[in-house]
DNA sequence: GTGTATATTGACCGACCGGTCAGTCAGTGC
DNA sequence: GCACTGACTGACCGGTCGGTCAATATACAC
């Protein structure tokens, strides 16, 4: 009886949190093998768990699909709206916009990918509100860039020059690693160097300088 | 004779270029539901042939994948090395490899998802030549980024410059679409406005410029 | 204990997958 | 006329898919 006691408390039946372990692997899984290509069997097998407690906790695939999706873009708007609420100056609201979205990309490679590869794979109902959470963000992104720009570029205008932004740092899905040479934090710096100066203004070497960022430290 | 001849000419039994025909509906295709939800059957019935005709000109489903992204690549690293046999000033040859790669994306939609999206569902083998093609590309941007930056910036450092400036041009394909509002040359526009001065050398509205070029013409 | 809600499972289903096969048919060279 | 070829098809294969269900194990309230 003690011993089983021990046992549910190293290895408990339901796991606390079993839903969102589910979901996390989920993520990873979906941005492997793409939507279609990944099986509840074999997802359910690398939670460790049966296919039918899978659907215990989701009543189908599109429903972890979305639940990824809708969560993440929740996340981000949050950080757009959290941003906007301290009111910065037009040039450091818009850096911080970037700073912020970077580092959060940073842990979220795969519910990223899962959004702009999947994302069409769900019904219309449900797509239509990740979409408008993308509108969402994207708009918060245009009136940044108006600002930043003293107007001189109007936010119905700023469409563009939002896409060249987001075309920068999300791009980083395909190349930027989390540990690896670059950090997310340096180039942060580049996209900034890039849209206050061009590329003229990008500092020389990244690596160096993180370098010397660690070694001043 | 001259009817049957007549005949064969309007219809013939063996299409001309039927490889072809199937290889760029597999990449809407494919572009579409992804390589893995893209089924064979489906994409026959798409062509308006049976599925075993299929299997008679390609040898199983990743041989169309291989098809569509390797002669994509073959162009683009074509396209590369056109402009760099021109040998024009630094300047000069950025601008033109952003155009003429802008112009190249407008008719390659759903090839360049495809690539994006599935190459990794390729072999080892043959996802390495891809890679390799694709490297090739990077290295040729690297080399003109660093030549546009007077050697400012050098070619082994040029790597994140070059991912800002693919960002930019590769993201199109999440947003702007052929006979659009915006018309991918006035983009490149803003592409080498942000590259050559930042955000705020940025024509302040891209529309109001193309309805001016429409004007004066 | 006993009852009840929840967690969990293996067995199972019909549909569809990528791929193969035997065979038909129209055209071509001789 | 006849051998040969490449284009083309419908039927079919073993296997896997997303999803269901009845049965069991466990947790907890009383």
């Amino acid at each position: 009886m003690t011993s089983a006691a021990a046992t549910k408390t190293i290895t408990p039946l339901a796991r606390p949190g079993q839903a969102e372990v589910i979901l996390d692997a989920a993520a990873r899984f979906f941005a492997e093998r793409g939507f279609p290509g990944a099986s509840m069997s074999d997802l359910a097998r690398e939670c460790g768990i049966s296919k039918a407690l899978v659907y215990h906790y989701y009543t189908n695939k599109e429903a972890l699909l979305y639940d990824i999706t809708e969560r993440y873009m929740a996340r981000l708007v949050a950080l757009c709206d959290e941003i906007e609420s301290q009111s910065l100056p037009p040039g450091e609201h818009l850096r911080a916009l970037i700073r912020r979205f970077l580092d959060e990309y940073q842990t979220s490679q795969s519910r990223h990918m899962v959004l702009t590869h999947d994302a069409k794979f769900l019904e219309a109902p449900r797509r239509k509100i990740i979409v408008a959470r993308q509108r969402h963000v994207i708009d918060a992104f245009r009136r940044a860039i108006s600002a930043a720009t003293g107007g001189k570029l109007a936010v119905a205008d700023a469409l563009p020059a939002a896409m060249l932004v987001f075309g920068m740092i999300n791009w980083t899905f395909t190349w930027l690693k989390p540990g690896g040479a670059m950090s997310y934090d340096d180039f942060a710096d580049s996209v900034i160097a890039m849209i206050e100066g061009g590329i003229g203004a990008l500092p020389p070497s990244a690596s160096a300088k993180s370098s010397r960022r660690k070694a001043s430290a």
